[in-house]
DNA sequence: GCATCATATCGTCAAATCTGGAAATCACAA
DNA sequence: TTGTGATTTCCAGATTTGACGATATGATGC
């Protein structure tokens, strides 16, 4: 089984996670999920002061780059935080980093 | 002391790195780098084959991320990875999200 | 002082991203 | 089937990013 990588070897979920988290917006959207909070489109549309439009893009992104989780209930979305994806995201940018900027002499 | 946060309690040097990785050039250009290697601003333009302006405007977003150092040694500026400060910013990334979305129930 | 080499900055352009409003979907109730 | 509420998708416009060429800076040797 092969794995998708770029020049410094990083895994598909390290890329999507960095990109889904490059933006300062997103950053804070994160903020919203602290304590593994479930939390609507509309939710946090209204913390964030966004267009509902731009909320939906901006948490399918999230999605997207497995940082969070969606699940659909009558007809409202609910999304949460997706912990084991991003602790996967995460373990992969640090062995990435590791091989190619070893820490430790 | 204070530590200047975003809504996810981000520390600026986290930040910093997740904007400068975002870009897939410069995940490239990071490859380089592998096993402590220092670099030109030329060697990388070459290997990229990347305009010089281009290539020192990604190499000082990369420096102002805190992911590489640079080395100035007559008229040549030497890049290299930063191990130091990349662990700092992926630690303060694990801090914030571990917190905000905690891996283990 | 002047010339030179490597790098940094400036100016401009094309491409990508972000946003909000409008329209389309989707899942259900009546 | 029709209606309603929540979300998603589509469509511009505005901002940002990335690339190049040309010019400017900085450090040295003459």
């Amino acid at each position: 089984m092969t794995m998708t990588t770029d020049g410094m070897g990083l895994s598909a979920e390290a890329r999507g996670f960095l990109k889904a988290m490059a933006s300062e917006t997103r950053q804070q959207i994160m903020g919203l999920f602290a304590g593994g909070a479930e939390l609507t489109v509309g939710e946090v549309a209204e913390r964030m002061s966004l267009a509902q439009s731009a909320t939906s893009t901006h948490l399918a992104t999230l999605r997207d780059g497995g940082v969070l989780t969606s699940r659909r209930e009558w007809k409202t979305v609910y999304y949460r935080a997706d912990p084991a994806r991003i602790g996967k995201a995460l373990a992969d940018l640090q062995a990435a980093l590791s091989t190619c900027c070893p820490p430790a002499p």
